[in-house]
DNA sequence: GACCTTATAGTCAGCATGACACTAAGATTC
DNA sequence: GAATCTTAGTGTCATGCTGACTATAAGGTC
């Protein structure tokens, strides 16, 4: 915790996301945050994160925030961003500065469900963010960009999702992560024509309407959506 | 320089692109690199980096490196991930661990035309890097495909030309970065249909040919290119 | 003035997308 | 068991963007 002069302390904090049922029986995009033991923001709400141990990883730690925050394995993972203002810390200048590298996660809809909540750990729905310590309502907003952003030209979507899923689904995915209605028939056609899903022949019985057909990712679409980087990410 | 048990070191490297002027006369992206005066790696070719200041914002360090290294201002300067693999260091798990910052940016042409090359100081064109210390190889290929990739849906490629450019000239820019020859009339179509780009009314004289109409960029168009984060980038 | 070179305009076909209509097939209701 | 409700899935059409390509404009060079 004690720094030499001229040196930072480096953290590393994850902002987990997971669809997650909301009062009206709808899905809302979600986060686990944790509640600040210590000064400085003492009591207010932050994202799970800690020093980086050592021989460990960027991701790994990442992941192990994670881990320790809701209990679950994460879909999908990748750095987000790494915030080093010097300032951020807090307005004290006598404290240590921090910069965190900031990563984001997807977990999936079923387990987060029945993820674990405590006095310290709590879900906020996205849209009902409080005032957070740090710079972290900035990184939220930032990580949530990059979510939309991210969700119209790759395959994250499915991080929230099982193994099997019908189009339905993954469209209810895409129109809570963009907020806004997409036309069923142009979506069948284009998450087609893009290959990333391949029909399992199966169909999802007992909908009170006509069963949809079943689908799972094409695994052969892996490759290349970071570009180089392929190493230290969760596919 | 020393660290206690389970800290790591943070250093802040840049990735510096520019145009330089090549044997044959056509121009090609190329880096500057600093040559090692130290272990580990000792005489090889690096990034030019350096450990964060007190009281410096990471973009800032970026830019300070840029600076005692080419002595050139950025154009444009984002950053590029963060680096942290355990044993990226080099073998000896006795060494530092460092976890690394990086940045991109992007230097005028006239100016890196006549930038300071020294004993310790090399411009590389993109495809003669030499093998690089640490894990700098990796982080210059995503580099390059970060560039290749903005250059299509940003306006990164302004970062190359001067205040007032000819539509030939900013086609030129596309050409190196993408590697490919672009049709001339669909390009202006697209750029033109874009709106990034306005009319001087001036053209250029003297060119053996039709003369070319001047362009300058559409400032109305700074905004929100990078989604929330619009705090220590450069424009 | 003929000719060379690039600037700039225009045309056309292919492809992706949004809006929307229509049929299919199950469960539910009476 | 027929009518009805709901979503699944197909098809159509207009629009807009893109690549390929043609043609004309307007300077300089010889």
């Amino acid at each position: 915790m004690n720094k030499t002069e001229g040196q930072v302390d480096l953290a590393v904090s994850t902002v987990i996301f997971a669809l997650r049922p909301q009062a009206g029986g709808s899905r809302q995009l979600a986060i686990p945050l944790v509640r600040r033991i210590r000064e400085p923001y003492l009591d207010a709400w932050a994202l799970p994160g800690g020093p980086l141990e050592r021989d460990e990883d960027l991701s790994e730690a990442a992941a192990r925030n994670l881990q320790s925050t809701t209990n679950l394995e994460p879909r999908f993972l990748e750095q987000l961003y790494a915030f080093g203002d010097p300032d951020r810390s807090g307005g004290d200048s006598s404290a240590a500065r921090v910069v965190s590298i900031v990563y984001w996660a997807l977990v999936g809809s079923e387990e987060a469900a029945a993820a674990v909540e405590s006095e310290n750990v709590h879900w906020f729905f996205v849209d009902e963010i409080p005032q957070l310590a740090f710079d972290h309502n900035l990184i939220v907003e930032y990580a949530l960009w990059r979510l939309r952003n991210k969700v119209s030209y790759s395959r994250v979507a499915h991080g929230f999702l099982n193994e099997v899923f019908t189009l339905a689904e993954l469209r209810s995915v895409y129109e809570v992560i963009l907020g806004k209605t997409l036309d069923p028939g142009n979506f069948r056609r284009s998450v087609e024509a893009s290959g990333t899903v391949v029909a399992t022949g199966e169909r999802l019985s007992g909908t009170s309407h006509r069963p949809p057909q079943l689908y799972r990712y094409n695994d052969a679409f892996e490759l290349s959506e970071n570009g180089p980087l392929t190493r230290g990410e969760k596919k």
